[in-house]
DNA sequence: GTTTTGTTTCCTGGTT
DNA sequence: AAACCAGGAAACAAAA
């Protein structure tokens, strides 16, 4: 599922994009192709090394900018399509808009070349999302959705790996702990894996791995020297915790490299990597996805951008997956959170556990922004 | 190469 | 007691 994005294409093609006039990270400008211009793609708010090809679960209809430029940014990879020709004025339309394409309008705004795959691969998702719309119980088709989701996410709430109470014992056992399909759905708190397995997981070293003895994740994260990265880690962890007497504050050095080498083998960055979705755009897209979101998150007033965390620890795993840190939590999202009052990306809701209000300075998430 | 930005990590102390 | 909230301090990586 390596994704590279529309950001290497250009690049690679000697390209870099201008927006004009940026002052927020989401694309609600047209943007043009200059030649030897600074602003990367990144500004645009767009992931692509951290993608999760959402609109792959999502009709062509309900399809945001953002997953326009991702579906987009796929076929301009696939099929080899020479970036520079593409006026990105094009990319920042939205699903709706796209669907009223007809095949000949598409041609002529992404060239022949893109264009036919375009038109037929938006025909494909449209078909597709027809179909799933007219077949099998609704339920069974969230589940699968929120299957699809955490897959792409890799995300592993259908395979939980402990490296169980490395503190406590002095081998490391494994518990691999996996939870049915029934078990996803909706939606009773103990139903789902609950926070506080999360929590203690996290302290007790569990990490978000899809691989270890799950046979069926094909992903190259199953390769050995990252599991044993991660039993290293939890070793790290527990020394640490024994000489911790008292802590400076402040965040402790990281480890030189060449220490723990393995650890970062697999979070090596892409040079060109534009900055992924921030906390709150993730946020934002868990609670405007519904079909992804289920019981992770819910909006508490839409209206008002309020919103209350269901599954705190897990939105913080999915988070960390998404950043490629396995040892995030709700503690640490929360403090990320927190520094958005100030800029105003959010608001505080006082003596309200878990509830926050998006804030004058975020946007994407109210009604009328959003196309229908 | 330096500064800025957006977190991440860890902490103390308070509240629910 | 556990989970959460608030915010200081420092580290860190990527972008500007």
């Amino acid at each position: 599922m390596s994704s590279q994005c529309l950001s290497s294409v250009l690049t690679n093609a000697n390209f870099t994009m201008y927006q004009t006039g940026v002052t927020d990270v989401l694309p609600q400008q047209p943007y043009t192709i200059a030649r030897s211009n600074t602003l990367p793609i990144s500004n645009l708010g767009y992931t692509s090394n951290m993608s999760c090809q959402w609109y792959r679960q999502i009709s062509p209809h309900c399809w945001t900018e953002d997953n326009v430029l991702e579906w987009i940014s796929d076929h301009v990879e696939s099929t080899k399509f020479d970036a520079k020709t593409l006026s990105l004025a094009y990319c920042t339309m939205d699903g709706p808009t796209l669907c009223q394409m007809n095949h000949d309008q598409i041609v002529e705004v992404f060239g022949q070349q893109l264009g036919q795959h375009l038109y037929h691969s938006l025909q494909d998702f449209k078909t597709k999302s027809e179909l799933h719309s007219l077949s099998g119980p609704e339920l069974n088709e969230t589940c699968q959705l929120l299957d699809n989701f955490l897959d792409n996410l890799k995300f592993p709430l259908l395979s939980t790996i402990r490296i169980g109470q490395a503190e406590d014992s002095a081998t490391s056992d494994y518990e691999i702990n996996s939870v049915s399909m029934e078990a996803m759905t909706p939606l009773r708190d103990n139903e789902y894996l609950s926070d506080s397995e999360y929590s203690s997981s996290s302290n007790s070293g569990m990490f978000g791995l899809p691989s270890i003895g799950s046979p069926e994740s094909g992903s190259g994260e199953s390769d050995p020297e990252f599991s044993i990265a991660l039993i290293s880690k939890a070793h790290v962890k527990s020394d640490k915790e024994e000489s911790r007497l008292k802590r400076p504050r402040g965040r402790p050095p990281k480890l030189s490299r060449e220490h723990n080498t393995s650890i970062y083998v697999h979070s090596k960055k892409n040079k060109h990597a534009p900055r992924g979705t921030h906390l709150w755009e993730f946020i934002r897209d868990i609670l405007i996805h519904p079909e992804m979101n289920q019981g992770l998150m819910k909006w508490e007033d839409r209206r008002e951008g309020v919103f209350k965390f269901l599954k705190s620890e897990a939105v913080a795993q999915m988070w960390g997956q998404k950043k490629k840190n396995t040892s995030m939590t709700y503690e640490k999202l929360s403090r990320a959170m927190r520094y958005y009052y100030k800029r105003e990306i959010l608001e505080r809701v006082d003596g309200r556990r878990l509830v926050y209000k998006f804030g004058k300075n975020s946007s994407g998430w109210k009604m009328e922004e959003m196309a229908i």
